[in-house]
DNA sequence: TCGCCTATCACCTTTGAATCGG
DNA sequence: ACCGATTCAAAGGTGATAGGCG
């Protein structure tokens, strides 16, 4: 078993000269990512992780924050953020545990957050953790500020894309890599339903902290709690070992009493092995018995790059995804190195909120790739809006292009798809905790892009 | 009545400009 | 003139709360 600090040291940087390959080779799947804080993530997701959303706008607590290894230091990337449903319900906050409420309401405008960075040459992600601090969630069908569009009571988990692109205006023809982690999955909320999730966000939420209960003081700050990280990870790592859902199947009770002990003193435990998500129980209940899609239906890891965690995870990941309309399946493409797979396209509404983040990333220095022209912010609304028009003509099809919905799995995916809508699960390797699965993405049909919406605003 | 949403509030952190001293 | 450290105010993020709405 290898903790997720041992795989962090084997994949950080580029790869050992013995088996450097060419730089098609960095394409082939030698990209890296990895969430960090993924304790600060373990602890909320064990609760069951909410967001708020609200009209002008809410940043994510905690936020997302990857880093990066694997990238072509001199070649420009794009980044991409997008929220996925987890599955076709809504739910409610019901005497202490969350319960379906229905189906899920029509899925809203569907937009991508581009890192403001964005394109920046690989040495610029790698070099430092790539943060989403400035991502916001909104539930205003019709914000005119570029957050993301999110239903209230609705389940999500952010999904990370990473485009080799020199603009954004070959974004949608160029290879692209997809990540999720499981632990980011949350649930939109106008007003926090679990009171253990509000502590949680005092607690370590420094805007929070005006409402800290000094005599309960949580002792360690944010920032110290993860310089404890490796004693953390040390404790965490005996539980990636979860191979049957059984071990890891939870009583959500277990954590329904008020006064509980938060999660922040897990370290007093130790080995504190059942540690799950509340809603593996649920998903595990409802993936046999009222999944409107069916438990067994997909390849997820056909179009997402699942970076295994030190938490255990492993026990619900296949039938959730299973069941999860979020990914996109891709008939015979998966992991034959040479498969592409063939995807009819959705065209996210890309949009990410004027940063001054973006200068600092123009402020970086000349690398050993020579000069850097990091572009100043440019109206691409236009710009990518051609983009479409040109991959509409056939000469392009042959292209890499950039696709991270699919309409097989669309990402409005709240109507239920049927079972035979996917491909049957793919199997992973047993231990996939010592090489991420790598996939690219390519475009095959790109004629329903001029379909949906692409920069119904300019929020540059 | 209930569940959810929204506006407002006080408290806090973050950020950047202004100032000062070496 | 330059640079780094410090100070301070404005901007913005936070959960709590009361009230509105269907």
């Amino acid at each position: 078993m290898q903790s997720i600090r041992d795989l962090k040291s084997n994949f950080s940087g580029p790869p050992p000269a013995h088996i450097a390959p060419g730089p098609d080779a960095y394409l082939q799947g030698n990209i890296r990512m990895f969430l960090e804080d993924t304790e600060l993530w373990t602890t909320f997701h064990e609760i069951g992780t909410e967001m708020i959303i609200t009209k002008p706008g809410r940043r994510m607590f905690p936020h997302c924050k990857v880093n990066l290894s694997g990238l072509i230091p001199c070649a420009k990337y794009v980044l991409l953020v997008d929220m996925v449903p987890e599955d076709g319900f809504r739910y409610k906050w019901n005497k202490k545990k969350w319960e379906v409420a229905g189906k899920a309401e029509p899925q809203p405008p569907c937009r991508t957050y581009l890192h403001p960075d964005s394109p920046a040459p690989g040495s610029h992600w790698t070099k430092q953790s790539v943060s989403f601090l400035k991502l916001k969630l909104t539930n205003n069908t019709l914000d005119q500020h570029g957050h993301i569009i999110l239903h209230s009571m609705h389940r999500y988990h952010p999904r990370f894309h990473i485009v080799q692109a020199d603009d954004l205006f070959s974004v949608r023809w160029s290879v692209f890599q997809t990540f999720t982690f499981p632990e980011t999955s949350f649930t939109a909320v106008t007003a926090y339903q679990n009171t253990k999730i509000t502590k949680l966000k005092i607690d370590y939420n420094p805007f929070a902290k005006g409402f800290r209960d000094e005599v309960h003081q949580v002792p360690l700050s944010h920032s110290s709690l993860f310089m404890l990280m490796p004693f953390l990870f040390c404790s965490s790592s005996h539980l990636m070992i979860c191979g049957s859902s059984d071990f890891c199947q939870s009583s959500y009770e277990g954590f329904d009493g008020e006064d509980e002990e938060l999660p922040k003193r897990k370290e007093e435990d130790g080995v504190k092995e059942e540690r799950y998500s509340p809603w593996d129980a649920e998903r595990e209940h409802r993936v046999r018995t009222d999944s409107p899609v069916g438990a067994d239906t997909r390849d997820l890891y056909s179009t997402e790059q699942l970076v295994p965690t030190p938490a255990s995870y492993q026990s619900y990941r296949f039938h959730e995804y299973g069941k999860s309309p979020s990914p996109s399946s891709s008939i015979g493409s998966s992991n034959s190195g040479s498969g592409r797979s063939s995807f009819e396209s959705r065209v996210p509404d890309i949009a990410t909120v004027p940063d001054h983040d973006s200068s600092k990333a123009r402020e970086v220095g000349p690398s050993s790739c020579g000069p850097q022209h990091l572009p100043g912010p440019q109206d691409y609304t236009g710009v990518l809006n051609m983009s479409v028009a040109q991959a509409s003509k056939p000469g392009v099809i042959g292209h890499h292009i950039y696709n991270p919905y699919s309409t097989e799995q669309p990402l409005g995916q709240w109507g239920s798809p049927g079972p035979s809508q996917y491909p049957p699960p793919h199997h992973l390797t047993t231990d996939y905790t010592t090489q991420a699965v790598h996939h690219s993405y390519h475009h095959g049909n790109v004629a329903e892009w001029s379909q949906y919406p692409l920069f119904s605003y300019s929020c540059w």
